[in-house]
DNA sequence: CTGAAAGCGCTTACAG
DNA sequence: CTGAAAGCGCTTACAG
């Protein structure tokens, strides 16, 4: 490997001068830095970024730690989160929990010891211990979780006005009768906050239908069983607002199987415009979260942190989406 | 920070003896390594990685360029990637180039100076210049693609074979006029590699229909276009194979739309099992390429080299699967 | 504008 | 078994 004292060498300079040309530092004379620069291009020098971050104490690495990168939408934070971060020279070191907690404290530990100056943390929830652990480190620490337990900085959409929003648009389209499917196995406080939104605007539209199915878990073939289940009662309601795509999506094939049609016999939501809900037939509508932005915007924040600003503590929120597409029928 | 200094004065030892504890790589006596742990404990100390890597020049990172990480098949090659390096205690650091070759060119300078152990470039196709500036870094590494122009390492599944396979599959299940679609856009040496078996099959069981359908790209919309322009034609045959489930799904959704129905009236199959094509009514048949495994062969075969050991260098195979599904109908 | 020197936090011969 | 010293490849006061 070539170092910066060769090129001292080869250029007849000092390597303080070379690591000013590198750097653009300090003023150096013209003939000089040709010179140096000559060297370089000729002996294909390239500066150990680890030897430069020892003393300049800059890593320029930020940890991000995600449950499970095979769920879109942790895919597109993670994009979200890497694009910005490039753009200030940050790289992301890469590691999946797959929601174990013991996993998720090894990876903060070994995050630390590689001087990561940054954390993310994305997953549905975490353990207190962890979030704790997280913040012990003193570096910039931003969350994407569905489950706030502690003061944390967090990035998200208002859920609970997304699924007012969205039960009033039901209503809107003539239904009076609409049921919520909540999954129980993740009953986090977004979760509560949901069914506070559906609640709400039952209320408000002076609706007198209102029931809450509770899935076991927000997995498609839970909501599939719970679908079957509960064909006879199909009967008393016009829609269903769920918790999730992967729950509406259960729920869509488990009626669709049982001889009732979506969206003429019932109408379905989602939540999370998940790439699968754009395939299923009919069309999924639903909530949209922009979670490339919301990794996007994380990412500013934590830059933020880094320099020291005043930044909005606690939690963020962006703007959510009504995606209408076919599994929602006009009654008017 | 605390560093290895405060430990050794705090514990009344030399930093050789702390360094010594700490990765138990020579002998201590029992009362100083004590003593040493006793201090670690009190004041959290954690090693310096860079410094330790400056020293041992081991990095233990390792650099993932991908394509697009929204791609399900790239996130499952990353995953399967990152679970055996970690075994191994590696690190990913990941770089998305969404194609572009500047950025690619960009990133590998990147890791070279970040000084990653390995590299593996995951993407559908590669320009030559790419494919020489990784190979000169003379660190090990291990591509994902469908275009291979040059000798390099990659992991793959066999294509020829598979494409053959599903045709004498649908051949099997009483078709005998099929049709291929194939990807223009992307026309890789493996999108020929499975016109090739396409055409064998065709030859091999000696049916008398064949025909080339060529779409514009490998995405839904442009396969959805080409779908409804063919139309007319489709009576001309029984069953579609498609070069992969983006292009199978955009038929699908075509024929549907159009009126034809999936598989009574045409049966199709895809490439690719991506996650979407479970969701799709009638769900589709496909060929399932192992991508977490491919990763993690990948994985497996840059540690090897590593080692220097002898390895399988060039083209390494990995088994595909069919898929049966509800797009194929029997038709003996 | 330039160079010699110190130092970042470690590991590892070398000597004892 | 233990410590003093050199060194990994850089940056950055400091002095000139």
């Amino acid at each position: 490997m070539i170092t910066i004292k060769d090129v001292a060498r080869l250029a007849e300079v000092s390597i303080s001068t070379v690591s000013r040309v590198i750097n653009d530092s300090k003023p150096v004379s013209p003939e000089v830095r040709k010179r140096v620069l000559k060297v370089i291009e000729e002996t294909g020098y390239k500066p150990n970024d680890v030897a430069r971050s020892l003393v300049t104490r800059r890593s320029y690495l930020i940890g991000v730690i995600v449950s499970n990168l095979a769920n879109s939408y942790v895919a597109d934070t993670v994009r979200g989160i890497e694009e910005i971060g490039k753009m200030y020279g940050y790289d992301i070191l890469l590691c999946s929990s797959y929601g174990s907690k013991e996993t998720q404290e090894k990876y903060l530990q070994l995050l630390d010891r590689k001087q990561a100056e940054g954390l993310f943390l994305v997953g549905s929830i975490f353990d207190e211990e962890i979030i704790k652990l997280a913040k012990s480190f003193n570096k910039p620490c931003v969350f994407f979780t569905r489950d706030i337990r502690e003061e944390i900085n967090h990035i998200t959409i208002d859920c609970k006005s997304a699924i007012y929003e969205v039960t009033k648009y039901l209503f809107e389209e003539g239904h009076r009768k609409i049921a919520y499917f909540s999954d129980f196995e993740n009953r986090t406080t977004v979760e509560n906050e949901k069914v506070e939104g559906y609640l709400k605007a039952i209320e408000d539209n002076e609706m007198e239908y209102s029931k809450i199915y509770v899935v076991g878990g927000n997995k498609h073939n839970e909501a599939y069983d719970l679908g079957k289940s509960i064909i006879d009662e199909v009967k008393d309601f016009t829609a269903c607002v769920c918790s999730s795509d992967e729950i509406a999506i259960g729920i869509l094939d488990s009626f669709l199987d049982n001889g009732i049609n979506v969206p003429d016999d019932v109408s379905i939501v989602g939540f999370g415009n998940i790439r699968e809900g754009k395939f299923v037939r009919p069309e999924l509508t639903t909530i949209g979260e922009p979670y490339y932005d919301v990794g996007a915007v994380g990412m500013r924040m934590l830059i933020k942190m880094k320099k020291g600003d005043k930044i909005q503590q606690g939690r963020m929120e962006l703007p959510f989406t009504i995606e209408k597409r076919k599994s929602v029928k006009n009654l008017n």
